[in-house]
DNA sequence: TGGGGTTAT
DNA sequence: ATAACCC
């Protein structure tokens, strides 16, 4: 299929990005109505991770502590969002719903998704130029008022996809209740960039004639996904702050610096340019529980905390129906200086008599892991010495289907059954 | 600054 | 196992 498109003219993916309105707040506003036209912030720890618009406008921002909220905004009711199993579920309902429009989706945290539409653009206009039919109307905004030129295909396949996001997110309200922004434009990062330029649940299309305004708008380098934390340092260093600068640097220079791989990508976004494919999500490829705090000190309130973690870890591993064949624990040590990022891990396989175990019955696999997650914070912490916690997370990843011997049996339809619909009246 | 995720080395 | 990236 590929193959027909590429070969018919010049080679024009069509791709969306899509990232719902302040997500975390939707979903405790669909959860609880009332908080509907209230000012909402959702609570992890002693932040406001997100809010909703009627916070924003009074001053709420992402990651505000919530001292700095209440004072902004004493108004601001809070809601604790520090288990993410209804933003989880939500989250994979959206890509689901994507899904059946395309294969091509891929998740980007919780609330975004790349759609790669090409596809169903090529169809669209197959049909369009068979019935003669030339008036295409571009749905939402068109990035920096540019006129569209209805001779240029390439014109013609991003409105037909600007049309396409906006079913896309008229699915996703009707369906799903949920409000966000869409971008149009030809590969995935520009889509994204070009998604946040009307906010809220509102949508925007880019015609390659504005991507060099679209991707010199951006004040900072680190603006441009891809170009994190770490790279945007060493890159000032170098005396790079903006695009422009990261452009024009020469590129033997920025090998040297980032190595061939980082520089060469990196400078390519630079130009706008990103041929990274989208690449289907499908199901997850772990699954982590991790809980922070101010002090964790002895080897019995670890094993307290892992025995917190691991029930609803096993409960989202049984409902997935996959086996995880390796297990980790991180823990993240108190200091002072280099107060983040400085985490540990160690990781082993799972002894392959507690993997058989993970799908049955309530048979006691906690305290085998707990043993398990004990040696393995062992050979990190020596427990003779003092030592001061801020964070556990269990992670088991290392997926595997079931043997398909296992799958005909009664249990498997039992355990995937979906419970009856309606009232059952 | 949370509580998650991914891929590359 | 860590380091980088993303939200």
């Amino acid at each position: 299929h590929s193959k027909s498109v590429s070969a018919r003219s010049a080679a024009c993916r069509v791709i969306v990005h899509v990232d719902l309105d302040c997500f975390y707040a939707q979903v405790e506003m669909i959860r609880n109505p009332e908080l509907r036209d209230k000012p909402l912030g959702v609570q992890q720890k002693s932040i406001v991770v997100t809010s909703n618009y009627e916070a924003r406008k009074l001053g709420v921002k992402k990651l505000m502590s919530v001292k700095d909220a209440k004072e902004k905004c004493p108004q601001l009711i809070l809601v604790n969002g520090e288990d993410l199993t209804p933003y989880r579920e939500t989250s994979y309902k959206v890509t689901e719903l994507l899904g059946e429009f395309c294969p091509l989706v891929e998740r980007l945290g919780f609330d975004e998704n790349f759609v790669d539409i090409t596809e169903i653009v090529e169809k669209r206009l197959k049909q369009l130029q068979q019935s003669g039919c030339s008036r295409v109307c571009v749905s939402g905004h068109v990035y920096n008022n540019r006129a569209i030129n209805l001779h240029d295909t390439t014109h013609v396949r991003l409105v037909i996809g600007s049309q396409i996001a906006e079913e896309f997110r008229e699915a996703i309200y009707a369906r799903l209740g949920l409000t966000g922004c869409a971008g149009v434009a030809s590969n995935k990062l520009l889509s994204k960039l070009v998604s946040g330029t009307f906010k809220p649940n509102q949508q925007t299309v880019l015609l390659p004639e504005s991507c060099q305004d679209l991707i010199r708008s951006l004040d900072h380098i680190q603006k441009v996904p891809g170009i994190g934390y770490k790279t945007a340092k060493r890159l000032e260093t170098l005396g790079v702050r903006n695009v422009c600068d990261l452009q024009a640097f020469p590129s033997a220079i920025l090998e040297k610096e980032l190595g061939v791989s980082v520089a060469q990508r990196i400078q390519k976004l630079s130009y706008g340019e990103d041929d990274s494919p989208v690449t289907p999500s499908g199901p997850p490829q772990s699954f982590s529980d991790e809980d922070s705090f101010k002090k964790c000190s002895s080897e019995a309130e670890v094993k307290e905390k892992i025995e917190e973690l691991l029930p609803n870890l096993l409960d989202r591993i049984y409902k997935d129906g996959r086996q995880p064949h390796t297990v980790r624990l991180t823990i993240r040590q108190f200091s002072s200086t280099d107060k983040w990022f400085n985490r540990e891990s160690r990781q082993c396989p799972i002894p392959p008599h507690l993997i058989q175990k993970f799908g049955k019955e309530s048979s006691n696999v906690i305290a085998p892991l707990v043993d398990i997650l004990m040696k393995l914070f062992r050979k990190m912490i020596d427990v003779d010495l003092p030592f001061h916690l801020t964070l556990l997370s269990v992670c088991f990843s290392n997926l595997k289907d079931l043997p398909s011997s296992k799958k005909g049996s009664i249990g498997f339809y039992l355990k995937h059954m979906s419970p009856p619909s309606g009232s059952g009246k």
